[in-house]
Formats: structure tokens, sequence, C-alpha cells
DNA sequence: TTCCTGACGCTCG
DNA sequence: GCGAGCGCCAGGA
């Protein structure tokens, strides 16, 4: 752990889906959180492919304004999310998208 | 209810 | 192979 991770770690996968769950966000924003969720430590995983998860694969726009919002910032490793054509994306996170480099080169992931 | 914006994707030049 | 432009869907004002 980074530190950024550590509520999810205290907490546990099902506490978090639960808090997920009983936010006020809309069903989409809720799945597209809850598939960031599910990609493993080491791995990542496009907006193109949470989208899908989430219902729709052409609502990748959607799904990154999504993360964009972020209000389980530490919760979902939303920095494990990247664009389709290899690049990193962005990241409004603390750290912004150099962070995000950090933590997916830490994971072993790129 | 309509318009604008956004952590993107795909095609064309 | 790289860069610019257009298209797409969901949310918020």
């Amino acid at each position: 752990m980074r530190g950024f991770g550590i509520m999810a770690a205290v907490m546990g996968r099902k506490e978090i889906l639960k808090k997920i769950r009983e936010s006020s966000l809309t069903e989409f924003q809720k799945k597209v959180l809850v598939a960031t969720l599910n990609i493993p430590r080491g791995k990542t995983m496009t907006y193109k492919e949470i989208a899908k998860l989430a219902g729709n694969p052409r609502a990748y726009r959607a799904a990154g304004t999504a993360l964009g919002k972020n209000p389980f910032a530490p919760l979902v490793p939303c920095h494990r999310v990247i664009r389709s054509d290899g690049k990193i994306g962005n990241y409004s996170a603390q750290g912004g998208t150099k962070r995000k480099i950090r933590l997916l080169k830490i994971e072993r992931a790129i």
C-alpha cells in the first residue's frame, strides 16, 4: 500500500461496494465505479472497457466524466483506468497524471 | 427542457 | 507514424 488505498484495505471491497450503492449517484456512475474497483492490482483497463462493463460500450466518454467526479478518490483504483490508445490519460486526484504514472509503475502495470 | 462540458475513441489527412 | 477533427453518451446548470 502506498497510502491511497489504506481505507480500501481496512474496509474491504464489500464495504466500498456498499458505500457506492448507498451513495446518491446514478446507476451508470455506480457501475463505472464498481467496474474500476474490480480491476486487479498490477493490471490496467481502458475507459472503453469500463463503459462496456457499465452497460454501454459507447459511453466511454461518460465513463471518463464519471471517474472525473471521483466521489471515492482513494477508495477506487481509478489510476488503473487508461486510454485505449496506450496513453495514460488524465488524473484529477492528488498528484495528477504524474502520480498516476508513478502508481502504475509501482504496481508494475506499465 | 435545452445547452454545454468532459479523466475518451475512431477516422481522415 | 503523427496530428487534427468529428462523434459519442451521461450529468449538471
